[in-house]
Formats: structure tokens, sequence, C-alpha cells
DNA sequence: TAAATAGTGTCTATGAGACACTATCAG
DNA sequence: CTGATAGTGTCTCATAGACACTATTTA
């Protein structure tokens, strides 16, 4: 009967696939690993985010497979992660009706192991807006990454979420110097850390960070403080 | 059932649910239905959100079977429908690991029918902030609506999301009362009129509305003009 | 006339943006 | 001293909020 046509036969695939942001160096990038090529494994070779299916005996629920898969991945728990969306249709997989919930996370480079990049590697930092022709990817990836792009901007306009990619301890200019690398231009300084300031998220530490030049106050996190909105978004940019 | 679950293969369960809100007499209200008693059915006679699970032979893709469960419970087409976000865990559904994909919907209370609710009937308007206590729902439907009224309300505080519950023509009075009945709290008329004009998001048409007292300025929204972000959210209130 | 709602004038407070200015280090 | 980056003082502009005022209708 139909009943059985959907509970048994008719289900969807279930995936859960992440968007791992880092910024090194003032580039945006992005976690990509390469498809292995075994038996009916679609887009062998092709980069796509990381993911896999839920594992409905290890996973008790979606942000956990996430979780999960992260720790897989880079072996690090990640300071910030959301839930970006879900994408799912007859045909992004060619195994059959496919669906994956998307999540994004957020990693300080500080925090990262030997990065895998540069060698041999199945993974790869690939940087958002590199020039020349980025990788196609597997499935709908392509699409789920330019959403996670679009979230992230958006969000890095009005909030406070640059503060998980900044190691433990950074300076003021360091943050906007995050906040500058995100959004691909510059933000006025004045109007920067009275905001930042205002918003009472950080809170200076006795130590300043030397350099050629006058040293700059360190700030940490507040603790317990959540993600920040301000009234305005910074500078001239169109929300989503 | 057991057998079903075996012939699997460990996919979980696929479903798609809608929060359906509509703002009638000033009061905030979403859409549920009443689930049958039929065999192995979870939850009967329970309260729930419209939904079910996907057809993977009726459904192209997640928003298609959304449309396709709005149009079977209302009849209608829904001016706002966007995604809210996906739930899934081994323990929501006792039939199984199971996941969902919310949705949430806005309808004009002028274009709904002979309107389901107050008699006998399996789909009933649930007023959100109802005095007295609201209906157990069934599955994990509570923290989707709540879900879904949260981000309502957010985003009621920066967009002009409200004009998609409006009639086709409508006063900024008429509007202002839109957003006051979904925010819970009264907004001040002249920045309100200041900030819908300058956004440049309706037109006055050559008519008024007529009542016992001066008449007033009746409006359309102008034609493709997407959701409208403001620069600075509503009086004082805290996002998300 | 009164009652009611539509719509405006105008002042104040806030905070972003611009930008020049001062401060403090290494060499 | 210079060069570099940290950090501040201060002016202008846009707009939200408050709130009193005027405008236009019916009864």
């Amino acid at each position: 009967m139909a009943q059985d046509q959907r509970v048994a036969q008719g289900r969807p695939l279930v995936s859960v696939d992440t968007v791992i942001f880092t910024v090194r160096e003032a580039r945006l990038e992005a976690l990509l690993v390469q498809r292995g090529d075994g038996p009916g494994e679609p887009f062998a070779g092709r980069w796509a985010l990381p993911g896999g299916f839920v594992d409905v005996v290890r996973d008790a629920d979606l942000e956990a497979c996430a979780r999960r898969k992260l720790q897989e991945k880079t072996g690090i728990e990640a300071p910030y992660l959301e839930q970006l969306g879900s994408w799912g249709s007859a045909r992004r997989d060619p195994r059959g009706w496919s669906t994956t919930h998307a999540y994004f996370a957020l990693l300080p480079a500080t925090s990262l192991d030997p990065i895998p990049g540069g060698h041999v590697s199945d993974t790869r930092w690939q940087a958002i807006d590199a020039p020349g022709p980025a990788p196609a990817l597997a499935f709908d990836h392509a699409d789920i990454l330019g959403a996670a792009v679009r979230r992230l901007r958006s969000k890095v306009e009005y909030t406070s979420l640059p503060v998980y990619l900044m190691a433990p301890e950074f300076t003021l200019s360091e943050l906007q110097g995050m906040y500058e690398a995100i959004l691909g231009r510059e933000l006025e300084k004045k109007a920067f850390r009275t905001r930042l300031l205002s918003a009472e998220l950080v809170q200076p530490v006795p130590r300043m960070r030397g350099g050629n030049n006058r040293p700059a106050q360190l700030f940490r996190l507040r603790p317990r403080r959540g993600l920040h909105y301000f009234a305005r978004p910074f500078g001239s940019a169109e929300p989503p």
C-alpha cells in the first residue's frame, strides 16, 4: 500500500555536509575533500564538501552527525557551528532522491593542525574569490558553498561572528582585519572600534602585542557572551 | 513495521512540515492539523503542523513538496515561503530515525476560504500567544513552531515581511497594525511611515479607504520588489 | 459642533562615517 | 629623526523616536 511505498522503498538518501571556513593570510577559505572512486560512488575524483550519510546507529541527531564529521576531518571542536539549510531533490545525486542538511562552521586558523593543503592529501583549503577557475564541485555543492558564503558575509555585516575565527587573544586591528578579509572591503577604524567596545563583547587582558611600532592592546572574548547583533550593518552593503 | 524498517537500508524517514501563518483580527495564528489514527500512526488525535513524507515520485524537490502540501491544506499559493531549517534525530518519531525539513509560509487572511477553525474539522487556526494552555503538539512540532515564531518576529523587526500578509490594497495604518500584531508592541507612527515610504516598497493607488473619519490613502506593493531589509530594526528589541 | 483616524512639522538623541590628529614603539 | 601602526577628537549627516500639531471625514 501507499504507506509501505513511502516508509520502506521510497525513502530518500539523507546526508549532512558542512562548510568549514577559516581565514588564513587574510583570505577566506573553505575545506574541500576529494571524493574516492569506490564502486557506485558518483563524482569520483571531484572535490566536494566534507560530509556523508547519516549513520542511524552512531548519530543521535543531525548536529551530532555534523560534529562527528567535523571531528573526523579536522580533529577539533568548532567554536561556531550553525545550520545553513537543507537541499533535496530527485536529481542532485545519481543514486536517487537525495537530501542533505548543510551546516557551516568557523575555525580559527591558529587552531588548525599541520595544515592540509599543500602536499599530497585528499583535503584542501580552497580560497573563496580566488582568481582563476574554481574547481567544479560534486553534487550541488557549489550551490551550498555559495549559500554559505552569502550567509557568512551577510551575518558578518551586522554580527560579531568573526570573533569565532580569532585566536584566544587578539588586537582590535586584527579583528578589524578579519572583518575586512571576509567582507572584501575596508572598514573605518574609529567606527569599528567604537562599535566593538560599546558592545562589551571583548575585554582587555594585561598584555600588549609588540612589533616595530606602537604596541597594541590585546583582548579576549568575554565569557558567556553569545553572538552579538549590532543595531546597524557595517558600512554600505546590501543584506541578503 | 519492523520488516519495513529493515527493507529501508537504514535510511531515515524524510518529511516536510510547514508553519503557515496568518493574522486575523490582529492576532498571529498558525494552521494546525489533527492527526488521524490509522494503524501504526503515532500521535493519533494530536495536533500537528501540516506536512508529511516526501513523495519521491511526485515531488521534484523539497520546496515543491512544501508547496504541494500547502496547496492541499489551503487551496492557495502562498505569496511567501521560505525554508526555516531542518530537524532530525533518532527519537523525534517512534517509527525510527526521522528528519523533517521545515518551511514557513505567510498567507493574507483575506485570501483564505470559508476559514477552517470554528466548526468540525481536522484543521484549525491556533493563535500564537493565546491565553490559556496551548495544545500539546505531536513530534517536536512545538519546537519547530517556536522557531518559526522567533524567525518571523526577528525578520519583521528589520524587513518588509508583513506586506505578504496584506490584502492587495491597504493603508499604511493597516500595515502598521500588521507589524504591531506580529511584534506584540506598538510602533511610532511617524517613524513607521517615513521608513516605509522611503523604502519605495509601496505605491499609492488612486483610491481611498473611507470610514467614519478622514479617508486613508490606499497603497499596493510595487511590482518586482522583493523582501526589503531596513538599515535598522524597529524600536527597541533584541534580534534573535 | 465632537469624535476619530490620517497624516505632518519639528526637535532631540544616537551613532556611523570621514578624517585629521596624537601616541608609542623599533631602528 | 623616520616609518609604521595604535588609538583619539571632533565634525557632519542620516534617521529613529517623541510628540504635538493640522487635516478630513461622519454623525
